[in-house]
DNA sequence: AACTATTTATAAGA
DNA sequence: TTCTTATAAATAGTT
């Protein structure tokens, strides 16, 4: 309808093409708009012109539209995914959640707080754990212990034998030092980078 | 266009509206897919006929035309605010996971286990806790036994004392017997309900 | 943005 | 519904 016959493609000239862009976006709502009055029809019409602007019509609210359109086509509405993906989450949630609530529990227990609900078996229970908890704590501690008392050993000896050494070092020294004067300095060099 | 000028207002007559509506749809479904093409424009366009019936054109998926319109138009874009709130929960998950995995830790060292990377100052405060611990829950213990014990007591003293009276009862029937036998059944009676 | 020659859409009728 | 046709409406190309 114009004064020529146009082919259904895409118009190269961009000018061109915007102008017919505009005229044609116009009558388009404007149909959507005519055809709800007159049929009694919702419509729902969305544009977006090649530079990414938004033309709409809505005949009823737009998101109830699409909302019951997305319903009507029976698609993975994505609500309902998402709703099914929350509920995975929640349970994910109230298990953690219940998880720590029984950890909590078993923590003060093990700590002897909130005993009220603990009958006479799981007390023995409790204390037998603790008493194992207790009995392996002591012996890593015994194992340090001994540990550090063997390091210590070893160094106390070899702190020994290397202040015997010294000893032995300085004498020599003192010997030298009453013959010749000459070495002094360099002994006392040596003994510096051994120190 | 047509044969007469139309009103714009709804078509009371039904049947024509319903004519008008097919019409008029395939129109505004075939100039939504020209624009489309011409210039090269994003189109989606919903529509529900009276009957519910629904009809759609869109030049791209839908679906995102959808959300690239939501998006644009700043609306709380459902999409969008379910991302926020997988984000809360997400983090909600992770913070829950991370005290269940601390208190897993305490737990074992409590119990015992896993104490290779503690220090002797941890392990000597953990002892502390345990021996805490211990001591509340004999001290639990012992007043539960206490307790039981003296309920023990009591019920005996009572058992004792109900017996004894059955005994007075029993030989105060065997006197009864003896100089009435038709007290006999009566008797029986209450000694049953007593039991 | 206006104009206008043409094409296109469609109302009414069959 | 579909086809026909007279006519209204839309719009391509021009100014």
């Amino acid at each position: 309808m114009g004064r020529g016959k146009v082919e259904l493609k895409r118009i190269e000239n961009p000018s061109s093409r915007q102008v017919t862009f505009s005229k044609r976006r116009n009558g388009l709502l404007k149909k959507a708009f005519e055809l709800s009055v007159l049929c009694d029809a919702e419509v729902a019409l969305l544009i977006f012109s090649p530079t990414a602007k938004v033309f709409q019509f809505a005949s009823h609210d737009i998101q109830r539209t699409i909302a019951k359109y997305k319903t009507e086509v029976g698609l993975p509405n994505s609500d309902d995914q998402g709703i099914r993906t929350m509920e995975v989450w929640r349970n994910k949630i109230d298990d953690l959640t219940r998880t720590v609530h029984d950890l909590e529990a078993r923590h003060m227990h093990l700590a002897g707080e909130n005993l009220s609900a603990l009958g006479l078996k799981e007390l023995k229970q409790l204390e037998r754990q603790l008493r194992i908890g207790v009995e392996r704590i002591r012996s890593k501690k015994r194992r340090i212990i001994s540990e550090q008392i063997t390091y210590l050993k070893r160094k106390h000896r070899e702190l020994q034998e290397e202040s015997l050494h010294l000893q032995k070092k300085v004498k020599l020294l003192e010997d030298a030092n009453t013959s010749s004067s000459m070495l002094e300095a360099d002994a006392i060099g040596t003994f510096q980078r051994i120190e």
